[in-house]
DNA sequence: TTGCCGCTGTTATATAATTCACAAAGTTAC
DNA sequence: GTAACTTTGTGAATTATATAACAGCGGCAA
């Protein structure tokens, strides 16, 4: 049985990894995990324990070697292939997610875009090009993608999901405020953006009295 | 002392009343936990638990009374006043995110927009003015916003959100991939888009293999 | 060398979140 | 009326997650 690991720790280790890039831009050859904690807002010791999935091991005089470490998560997090993601709904989120993506160096490509708008299938979003969603099948597989965004009305989200299921993805990034009813083999992440707002605004009026 | 809430609760009694308020138009009068759990992917004793902390009572033979509930949780989510919120950086996302909030009738309103682009500043965004960042304090203040959005990049997120606490700001809902460093009285939620991504990748590549 | 110091790696413990299990209560069937 | 059924509300048990505690190690000072 494969050890099973949770998105916490994923998700942590993502950070880890920004992080280790950024001090790899400034030179910097080792690092404490108190010095990560604190950049991370974590404690040292869940830094420590995260890492020990790793299997790579620090120096106790000298910490972590930076670029060592980077590599290791890399390779951890995203196996031997680089990572290719498509994107259905090129609205405002759409593009602004494209954006985020097409920059800097993530480890994940969105290499694909989706829509049913006339105007805008066929031509470049943000440097991808953008096909109808009735292609969605045929570039996917051709492609062998296995991640999804999508990013459009909550109506549609449900028969996108389907969709995108039929051609293979195995995980979805999901923006539209809805439940997406998925077979269990399919990892979906939520980000409901206004699900979050009404969150953040229950706590902040919260703080206001004291 | 005030009995404390987790944020995970929270999120899902906001869901709840969503899914009260499509039940509402479909003319539904009254829902029982298995039914909600379903629309929602959880199960019914999660169901039941999260609304013992409205102190809300079902029938067991009808379960609960769908509007009466929708307005417990509205009271118990909003306190009594209506929740005001500006967003700072008017890029695709921060178009994106009002656009989520001027149509439909969430709880929150994004009432106030500020950015440093002078082709921006003085236009109205989505219906909504949009202000120079210099203003964000007296403009904050003024309305008594106590939520505020930082959809600006990463390099500018800090100094934007300490802006914001100037500005009598309880309550971020942060979507730059960055770690803010904050007084622990503000509340601080983030939505790290590229982190959600690679999270997604991960598993996603984990059950390609199987 | 020897004794300390600070950090890592890991086990043990504590806290948080979820699920189980069941008493209490209203309905229906008869 | 009462037995059987269904669902709520909630203590108890379980599982997940984070923190604390500490052994082990390498370096440094004297």
């Amino acid at each position: 049985m494969m050890n099973v690991i949770s998105d916490k720790v994923v998700s942590r280790l993502s950070q880890y990894r920004r992080l280790l890039s950024q001090l790899n831009q400034q030179e910097i050859k080792h690092v404490f995990s108190h010095r990560m904690a604190e950049e991370m807002g974590v404690t040292a010791t869940q830094v420590r324990r995260d890492l020990m999935v790793l299997g790579f091991s620090g120096s106790p005089t000298k910490g972590y070697h930076v670029e060592d470490l980077r590599v290791k998560i890399t390779q951890f997090l995203d196996g031997h292939e680089r990572q290719l993601a498509c994107i259905c709904g090129i609205g405002n989120l759409g593009r602004a997610v494209m954006g985020y993506f097409s920059g800097r160096g993530v480890s994940v490509d969105v290499c694909a875009a989706f829509d049913v708008d006339p105007a805008k299938v066929g031509r470049a979003i943000v440097g991808r090009r953008c096909y109808h969603i009735d292609e969605l099948e045929s570039v996917c597989k051709e492609l062998k993608l296995s991640v999804g965004i999508i990013s459009t009305p909550a109506d549609t989200a449900q028969s996108v999901a389907e969709k995108m299921i039929q051609a293979d993805i195995k995980g979805i990034l999901n923006f539209a405020p809805v439940v997406l009813k998925l077979p269990s083999d399919i990892y979906v992440q939520n980000m409901d953006v206004s699900l979050a707002l009404e969150t953040v605004a229950f706590f902040a009026s919260q703080k206001r009295q004291s």
